[in-house]
DNA sequence: CTACAATCGGAAGCATGGTTCCGCTTCGGC
DNA sequence: GCCGAAGCGGAACCATGCTTCCGATTGTAG
């Protein structure tokens, strides 16, 4: 708006020490808040830069932005991980490669855990790199599934819950006790086997179906 | 202090209104809590009670205080329900209608998975009430196993932290949907079978070690 | 080298939510 | 009924943490 010919026709070249510091101030928010969570404060991220709060709230200039930028990085390097576990020729090693994969990523950024067990708090540029992460999901559990070493009765979805819930359960406990974050992972894992399998109430539950009720609880909450 | 002759002699008898009062803020914050969990605010409780906000902070001088009046009933109502479970004869199902009960305590009272899930938020007078608890559940735990619908490699605490696990990742989506929570529940039982298991990394978990670990995060923290 | 505009730092401003205080009301013994 | 004191409500106060603003600084085109 405003006379705004120039700001969107030139693409402005941003001063080169500003595009640093952008750069700098993502990496020390990506740390902080993998480490305190969402609610790490602007100021700290700032000292951890080494710039002003000033020159955060200029690049991002809220926090939730900042908490965006941070988090679209993240979704990057999981769906990342998931590609790489997706090229694995044993379909059921590549579903339990990822599974543990994601447990520690959550463990390392607990800001991502958060992310995930919470309501969504994305950007809509993130909705396409959601779309392929659970799509990635989807097709490595059908996988352990057509493989035998997952049960059949559980969804995509299923598993996402799940693994936030461990997530969350060894975040108190678990920083400091890596062992102890398989452990429950493992202990999952034998849960979703065939073999016991006793029969579960409700349906196998898709990633549709999840924002379905999310988003009824949200709409409820207002 | 001051001239506390009278203070700590006459146990000084409260107004009725007053006493009345006392309990409905109590009833409120319970209600409060458990819907909203623990970042509820002192207003919506006074509004609740039907009282004022200076009322709440007579009975309970800081947030912090009304919290633990809260966690410490909660506390009460779900040792009875263990020690429900305990005079049950058969120990396999002793452990699985206690364990359901405390996921479903734990969705109905978000206040108290939060608790149990995070840093501990307990007066010393309830420090007697949470180890009978604690030892409530070590029983439940190791009748079932010897029943043989544990395995022997888990320990109490491991109970525990994973049970915090679902009823946080189902906090998200499951309120509405108690099927769901259930769902989750099953399948860990499903998990903790003998049949199955797999090696599981570390040691039976019990609850002083994982006090320690605890103790020791904190100590990090600071 | 100079000048100008982009960028910076951090102090001041604002919003949120807990805690305190005080004039008014109500209880309950007489 | 009357009166002193206990209790009440909620506005004012304070702490915390995000956002804005502006004088000082620094990069860069000419």
């Amino acid at each position: 708006m405003t006379r705004g010919a120039i700001t969107h026709t030139v693409p402005r070249p941003q001063r080169a020490d500003a595009r640093r510091n952008r750069e700098r101030v993502l990496a020390a928010a990506e740390a902080v808040f993998s480490e305190a969570g969402l609610k790490a404060q602007v100021d700290e991220v700032a000292r951890r830069a080494g710039v002003g709060v000033g020159t955060v709230c200029r690049n991002f200039p809220t926090k939730q932005a900042l908490i965006e930028a941070v988090l679209t990085s993240m979704y990057v390097s999981l769906l990342d991980q998931a590609e790489a576990a997706l090229v694995t020729a044993d379909p059921a090693a590549a579903f339990e490669q990822f599974v543990l994969a994601l447990s520690e990523f959550q463990a390392r950024h607990r800001a991502f855990a958060e992310q995930m067990a919470n309501e969504p708090v994305l950007p809509e540029t993130a909705h396409a790199l959601r779309d392929a992460l659970t799509s990635a999901i989807a097709r490595l559990v059908t996988g352990a599934q057509s493989a035998g070493t997952v049960r059949a009765d559980i969804g995509p979805a299923d598993v996402a819950i799940l693994f936030s819930g461990v997530a969350h359960a060894t975040a108190v406990a678990g920083d400091l006790q890596p062992a102890l974050r398989e452990r429950y992972v493992r202990l999952i894992l034998d849960g979703l086997r065939p073999a016991v399998a006793s029969q579960l109430p409700g349906a196998p539950l898709d990633f549709a179906q999840l924002r379905c009720i999310k988003n009824a609880k949200l709409r409820k909450a207002r």
